[in-house]
RNA sequence: GGUCGCUUAGCUCAGCCGGUUAGAGCGUGCGGUUUACAUCCGCAAGGUCGCAGGUUCGAUCCCUGCAGCGACCACCA
């Protein structure tokens, strides 16, 4: 053996030695029971950085202790397509090498190169996790848009739209001008922000507005009801000057005003504001679009047709200011605005019509399953945030307006088409116009393939919807999808999962969707438990990603430390849940304390294996009865980590292993042993021991050491202290071997 | 605005059901070994456990209030 050990030479072969076994596939042998971790599948639009690295440690870990235990063991693999996320990402990188937008490329020729620019991905991200050391079952490995996989998803869908919980309705929406889709409430960023204020003047009111250049869009004005400025107003109608010559506007009241903001007036423009919305849905206010999908004033809006909204807000208050409309501009109020999550484009409300979920009852059997205990949160800080978040979600639109995803299993037919606008709408559709809307389009036909006919009236020109799903339509059947199309059998055996091991920052997007989609599609509960993990950030406790430049390739670590290293650097004494704000320069320390742990690791067994050598093999034991204490001690420590694997501490797991290692085992039992006190045989056993208990977390140099010992060992002795060839396929400690 | 959480050594963090001198890693200082490991070993410095009350024989831990920080959700005309 090495005077030191060299994570470089000995990670790659032993993992290919691991893959070669078997192990990582489980047989399917219905005596076992089942343990299944189904991997949070990576977005298919970049690389893993460390942060990603602690889910493969800690799931990593579950899997091989649950392995060790002699369980059907199955961690199943996969890459998400991730929508919008990946569509942008390679927007960019197209315009960056080609020069094209994706509209110059079209649709179909879109769509097969940022397949290939995810199949790439993938597969870096593959030789990642193999570096990490994760022991999931390749075999079986998905990728979100696999034709198996898609189909469920689109059978979902119709399922759904058959029982009235998918409906197509005209709502406002987020729409994000940039990459002209809509967006739900959680893909959207808000930013603090500082815009004028305006006072403007309308007829006998004056009222305060950050969007001047929606007025056009104005279908009422409205006051809270108690108001008592306002009382003798309500109801009545005002005409007045406007830019575009004299308006009348009705005032309504409307509890949704705050009488403190402002002047207590408000101009209600339902076509370009969510409040506004749900005021004109209160009142039955005409909707008046004066913004465009390009998020350009359109042709209500005059001389400011064709402007952006920014530009438009500018020339609209100096006619305004030129013609004495404006009272006066408050320059220092802030306010959030929303942009988009993945471009940064501020978002557009408006009104379109779009496909939803009806979540009402998919969110009610979600909270009682987990208020049942079907699935348990850990930590339970989590659970607070899911009840409160169920509690109050709105109807979830699932269309998004962009190529990069599952299209719509919808049609239309030309000759159902009544209206002048459908008619034109249905031209744009079939000349494949990558920005056609189909907002106008009536009597969709829900079908996986397209129908030769049309079921209503026989047409024949019959077209797809555009649109596709958001992507966590599709990854919220991610338990379902992967296993009914990995193994015949999979599904019956592994559903329920055992643990879904994720980052809260999904906690909703994801988490709260797979629980319900597994109770609608299944009955049943996707996973037992949720175990969530914490985020690393960096020393200004900014979240480690890709696109702020902090985040670090596990690569890096792994070749500079190794994969065992910077698996424990993520893991150990880290409380479920708890974020972890580090420095590079702190990680750097980190990891590199447990290289050193490894290189212990490597030298203890290298000086029990010296000593065995010495011995000629010989291995001697005491006289009865002295070494009881230290096999009391390993047998404590078995069981306190036995106990901290089956209520998920493995934080604490981790770093009591450390402490017990170095400090007790080699500190002092084999200095004990040296000097006489303690018998070799009872060391040697208690090695055997300790490489178990470190495996799941340090898998690379557990193994190494271990075949260094079934190496020195003579072929008896080999086959009374290890019974299996491999760690990895071992089993797990539960008793000492007293000789 | 609502909800949840955090505040412990220079830094990053553990500390489960309240019970002697409050722990780890890294960092710092001193010393040592050089045939398991300098990727080592030993020793040391460093904490009024955010603040103020309360419960208790006893509080870092439980309760209340306050302050600071953070996250999530909602919303800002």
């Amino acid at each position: 053996m090495e005077k030191r050990y060299n994570h470089t030479t000995h990670e790659a072969p032993l993992y290919l030695l691991w893959e070669k076994s078997g192990a990582f596939s489980p047989a399917k042998d219905s005596t076992k029971p089942p343990f299944c971790i189904i991997m949070p599948p990576p977005n298919a639009n970049g690389e893993l950085h460390l942060g990603h690295a602690t889910f493969v440690a800690v799931s990593d870990a579950l899997i091989r202790y649950h392995r060790m235990k002699g369980e059907a063991t199955l961690w199943l693999p996969g890459v998400d397509h991730a929508g919008i996320l990946t569509q942008v990402t390679f927007e960019k990188t197209l315009l960056k090498n080609t020069g094209k937008t994706r509209y110059e490329l079209g649709r179909a020729a879109f769509y097969r190169a940022c397949f290939d620019f995810c199949m790439q991905n993938k597969s870096t991200m593959e030789g990642q996790l193999r570096a990490l050391g994760a022991s999931c079952d390749w075999s079986r490995e998905k990728f979100t848009l696999d034709p198996q996989v898609s189909r469920i998803v689109l059978e979902t869908f119709i399922r759904m739209y058959n029982e009235g919980l998918v409906y197509r309705g005209y709502r406002i929406v987020n729409w994000c001008p940039r990459c002209r889709s809509t967006l739900s409430e959680l893909e959207l960023d808000w930013e603090e922000r500082t815009d004028p204020l305006y006072y403007i003047k309308y007829g006998p009111f004056t009222l305060a507005t950050v969007r001047p250049e929606t007025k056009f869009g104005d279908t009422a004005l409205a006051v809270h009801p108690d108001d008592r400025r306002y009382k003798k107003f309500i109801d009545k109608q005002f005409t007045f000057e406007t830019l575009l010559g004299p308006r009348t506007l009705q005032v309504v009241a409307d509890r949704a005003v705050d009488p403190k903001f402002g002047t207590g007036v408000v101009k209600v423009t339902p076509g370009h504001d969510a409040v506004d919305w749900e005021i004109g849905q209160r009142h039955h206010l005409e909707v008046r679009t004066v913004i465009d999908f390009d998020g350009r004033l359109n042709e209500l809006t005059g001389p400011y047709q064709g402007m952006k909204a920014q530009d438009a807000r500018r020339r609209v208050v100096a006619d305004m200011e030129a013609r004495g409309m404006v009272e006066k501009v408050d320059s220092s109020y802030t306010h959030s605005v929303a942009r988009c999550e993945r471009c940064g484009t501020t978002i557009e409300p408006l009104v379109s019509r779009q496909w939803f979920v009806k979540v009402g009852s998919l969110t009610k059997a979600a909270v009682s399953a987990v208020r049942d205990g079907k699935t348990t949160i850990i930590p339970k800080k989590f659970a607070k945030m899911f009840f409160s978040w169920m509690r109050n979600v709105r109807d979830w639109p699932i269309s998004r307006q962009i190529w990069w995803g599952h299209q719509l299993p919808v049609w239309y037919c030309r000759e159902s088409q009544k209206t002048a606008a459908a008619k034109a709408e249905f031209g744009l559709l079939l000349e494949g116009d990558p920005r056609a809307r189909i907002d106008a389009l009536e009597d969709p036909i829900v079908s996986i393939g397209k129908p030769d006919i049309c079921p209503r009236c026989g047409g024949k020109d019959i077209v797809q919807d555009p649109d596709t799903f958001d992507t966590w339509f599709s990854s919220g059947q991610w338990p379902i999808t992967t296993l009914k199309t990995s193994k015949k059998g999979d599904f019956e055996l592994f559903y329920p999962t055992s643990v879904m091991n994720t980052a809260y920052e999904i906690l909703f997007l994801w988490v709260a969707r797979m629980i319900m989609f597994g109770l609608y599609l299944s009955g049943e509960v996707p996973f037992t438990v949720a175990l969530i993990n914490g985020v690393l950030r960096d020393e200004k406790g900014q979240k480690m990603s890709k696109s702020k430049g902090n985040g670090v390739d596990p690569l890096e670590t792994i070749q500079k430390y190794g994969a065992d290293a910077t698996r424990m650097g993520l893991l150990a004494g880290r409380d479920p849940g708890n974020d972890l704000s580090i420095s590079k320069a702190q990680m750097d320390d980190r990891i590199r304390g447990y290289r050193n742990f490894s290189n212990k690791i490597w030298n203890a067994v290298r000086f029990i294996l010296l000593t065995l050598k010495s011995e000629n093999g010989a291995i001697r034991y005491k006289a009865a009865g002295q070494d009881t204490p230290y096999f009391d001690h390993l047998a404590q420590l078995i069981s306190q980590t036995t106990q901290q694997f089956e209520t998920y501490q493995l934080g604490r797991a981790a770093e009591g292993l450390y402490n017990e290692f170095w400090h007790w085992f080699c500190d002092d039992c084999i200095e004990r042993q040296k000097k006489g006190s303690l018998s070799f045989g009872a060391l040697l056993e208690g090695l055997v021991i300790f490489l178990k208990l470190l495996h799941p977390f340090v898998p690379f140099v557990s193994e190494a050491c271990y075949q260094e010992v079934a190496r020195a060992l003579p072929d008896t002795q080999r086959k009374r202290l290890l019974k299996s060839k491999l760690l990895l396929s071992s089993a797990w400690p539960k008793r000492i071997q007293r000789s």
